[in-house]
DNA sequence: CATGAATGAGCATTCATTCAT
DNA sequence: AATGAATGAATGCTCATTCAT
C-alpha cells in the first residue's frame, strides 16, 4: 500500500535533509540510515551508475524490495544519500570553523572537509558523479548542495578581508570554487592512491591558494 | 585478423600502453578518428557508462559491429579515447608553455588547458570518470595520463624557482596537485553552469595558488 | 539474494556438483521444473547452442528474465538441466533392473534407458553436445554423470559373473562402454530416422554384446 | 567476380568428394586443403556452431574472406569438410578390410577406423554433431555419409555368414549400428579422456558384439 | 585469388522496477 | 514494514556474411 511519490525532490534548506522526500512521512529511519551507510561504502568503489540496487541491499542485509519500500527509486535513494552526507560534511565544517581569527577558521574548515571526504570516500566519489552530469535525469539536489557548500566557504572567504589585505581583482567566487576544487582533488587523490599527505599537509597545500589571494 | 585495437592512439609512454592486447599495427584510422570525435562528443551529456555503444556508432554514422571490429570492447574504445584526449591536451599545454618567463609559461599551459577542457566537455566528463574509479574493471590508462600530466606540471612548477622566490615548505607534487583540481573544477563549473567567467580569468584564479606559492 | 542456481536438482552425489555458484538452498520450485521441461523439449530440435534462452523461456511461458533470477546463467540452467534429466534416467534404470538374474536385469535396465531416451531427445541430444565438447566452457557436471551412469551399467555388467562364465579378456569397463554407445547409438538413430525398430528390439540388439561377453 | 552456389550439397557417391560441390570447378586445391585440416584440428575443441569461420581462417592462415571465397559459406565449407573427412576414413577402412577371412576383414576394417577416428578427433566431434542434428538446417550430407558407413559395415558383417553359423534374429542392419556405436563411443571416450585402451584392445572390444552374433 | 573493413541480425546478460504475499 | 519472485527494456558483444579493392 505504498503511496505513489513525487519525482521532484527539493533539498530542504536548513530543514532535515531526509524527511522532506521521504516516502512516507517521519524521521529518517534505521533501515535508511543502514542503507545510507551500506551505499556511501560500496559508492566508493564504482560511482553511482556501476552501483546496483542489489549491491546496495545486499550489503545493507535488506532485500531490494526494501530499498524501493524506502525509497521509491534508485534515483531518489542517491539523491536522499547525497543530501544525507552532505549535512554531514557541512556540519562537520561548521563545528570545525569556529574560530576568531579567518584564516584560521578557513583552514580548520577545509582540514574539517579533507577528514570527511577521506572518511568518506563513497560520498566524494558520488558527488563527484553527480557534479558532473547532465543531461536529461539530471537532479536539482546537487546544485542545492553545491550552492550550500559553496556559500559556506565564500562566507568563510569574506570574513578574510576583516582583517586582512585581500587582492580586489579575483571573485570571491570564483577564489571559493578552486579552493573547493583543491580540497576535492587532494581527497580523491588520497582515495585512489593512498594518503601521501596527512590531513594537515593537505588543508596546508589548499590555504597556498588563500595565501595568494590574501595580500597585495 | 580483425584489429581489435589499433596501436596508433597509444599514448606518447615508453611502452605502449594496451600493446597487450593490440592485434595490429598501423595508424589510427578514419573510422577510429570518426568514432572518437562522436564518442567525445556524445560523453559530455552522460559519461561512459550513460553512453552505449550504439549511440556512439550512429553519430559516427557506421554500425555497431565496426566499433567492435575497430576496439573489440567498449571499455578498450574509452581507454584509447583517453588516451587520444589526453594526447591532445598535453601537446596543446606543451605548444603554450613555450615562454621564457616560468611563470608566465605556467599561466599559459594552464590557459590552454582551461580551453581545451571547455571544447572538449566530454572528455573532461570522461576523465572525471574514470579518475576516480576504482575495482575489477579499473583500467591502468588512467594513471598513467594522470601522472604525465602531473609531471607536466611540476616541470613547470620546478622551473619557478629558477626566477622567483618560492616557499620551501610545501612539495612540488602536491602544488601541482591542488593546481590540477582548480583547473578541472573550473572547467567543469563552465560545463555545467555555463561560462561566467572568461578562459583569461580562470587561469588568472588557477595561478592565485601559484602566487601564494611564490614567495618567502 | 536471487536464487542463481538451487541445490534442489543437483544430481545425487556426495558432494553437490554445482555447489561453488549455488546462492539459496530449498526445493526445486515450479518455476525451475517449467524450465526444464521446455527446455528438454525444444533442446531435441538444435542442441543447447542453436537453442535461445527466448526460446526457453517463451515455451515455459516466462521472461527471459525469470531464467537469469532462477539459474543465473545459461551455462548453468544447462549444467543442471543435464542433472536433472541424469537423475531422471538413472532412476528409471534402477528400478528396471530389480530383477534376479542379472541377464535380465540388465536387460531391463537397458530397456528402460532405451525408452527414456526415446521420450527425451531433447536430453540426449543435449547430452550428445556436451558429452564430447571440450576446452574453455566445459563443466565437470557431464562427466560425473557419465561416471555415474558407467558405475551403474559396470556394477550391473558384474552381477553377470555370479550366474554366468563371462570372458575374462575383456575389461568390463571396456564392455560396459560400448554398452552404452550402442544404446546411446539405437536412441538417437531412433531420433534422426523414426523408430524403425521396437524398444524390446533394440534392447535385444544391445543385449548381443552381453551374449558376447557371456561364455568361454 | 564469384559465382552463386547452389545451396544443395549434392555428396558425390563414388566420384571425387569435394569437386562436385566446390565453387568453381576443378580440384580441391590448396587453400581448401589447408581448411580443411585447421577446421579438422580446431574442431575437436568444440564443435561446429562452437568453431567459427575466423577461427578456422587463423588456424589456416587465410583470412575470413578467403573462406567465403573458397566454399562460399560456413554451411558448404562443413558439408564439405565432412565428406572430406568420411572418404578418408572409408578409403582406411577398405584398404583394412582385404583379408580372406571375414571376422578378420571386420575386425581390421574397425580397427582402422578406430585409428582414423582418434588421429582425427575433430572430424569424429563434427560428426556427432550433425549426426544428430535436426531441424530447418540439416543437411543431407550427413545422412548419405552414415548410409555408406552403415553400408560398408553391413556388407562386411554379411560376409560372416559364408564363414560363420550366425543369429538369423537379429537384423544385420541393426548389429551395424550398434557396432557404429561402439566404434564411436570408444574413440570419442579416448579422445575426451586418454587413450586407456590400445585400438587393438578397442578393436577387440567391438567385435564383442560380433562374438555374440556369431553362433546358435 | 585474396583480403581487410564493415555490417546487422541475433544473443546472453543486467538491472531498475513492480507486486502479491 | 519487508521481501522473494518475476519482469522486460536496454545493452554489450558475436559472428556469418558482403564487398570494394
Amino acid at each position: 500500500m505504498a503511496a505513489q511519490q513525487a519525482e521532484t525532490v527539493v533539498y530542504a534548506h536548513q530543514t532535515p535533509v531526509v524527511e522532506a522526500s521521504t516516502r512516507r512521512p517521519g524521521r529518517t529511519n534505521k533501515t535508511q540510515l543502514k542503507l545510507f551507510e551500506a551505499a556511501m561504502d560500496i559508492m566508493s568503489e564504482g560511482g553511482p551508475t556501476a552501483t546496483t540496487v542489489e549491491d546496495i541491499a545486499e550489503r545493507a542485509g535488506v532485500s531490494k524490495g526494501t530499498v524501493y519500500y524506502n525509497f521509491g527509486s534508485k534515483k531518489t535513494m542517491i539523491d536522499q544519500l547525497l543530501q544525507y552526507g552532505a549535512k554531514l560534511l557541512l556540519a562537520e565544517m561548521t563545528v570545525a570553523s569556529d574560530h576568531e581569527d579567518p584564516r584560521e577558521a578557513l583552514r580548520s574548515a577545509l582540514y574539517a572537509a579533507i577528514i570527511y571526504l577521506r572518511e568518506h570516500p563513497g560520498f566524494a566519489r558520488l558527488w563527484v558523479s553527480e557534479l558532473w552530469r547532465a543531461g536529461a535525469d539530471w537532479s536539482p539536489t546537487t546544485d542545492l548542495i553545491r550552492a550550500d557548500i559553496m556559500r559556506f566557504i565564500r562566507e568563510l572567504i569574506s570574513r578574510l578581508a576583516t582583517r586582512y589585505a585581500v587582492r580586489t581583482d579575483r571573485s570571491i567566487e570564483g577564489v571559493s570554487l578552486i579552493i573547493f576544487g583543491a580540497v576535492f582533488m587532494l581527497s580523491m587523490d588520497e582515495t585512489r592512491h593512498g594518503a601521501e599527505r596527512t590531513p594537515e599537509e593537505s588543508a596546508e597545500l589548499a590555504m597556498l591558494t588563500i595565501d595568494g589571494y590574501i595580500q597585495a
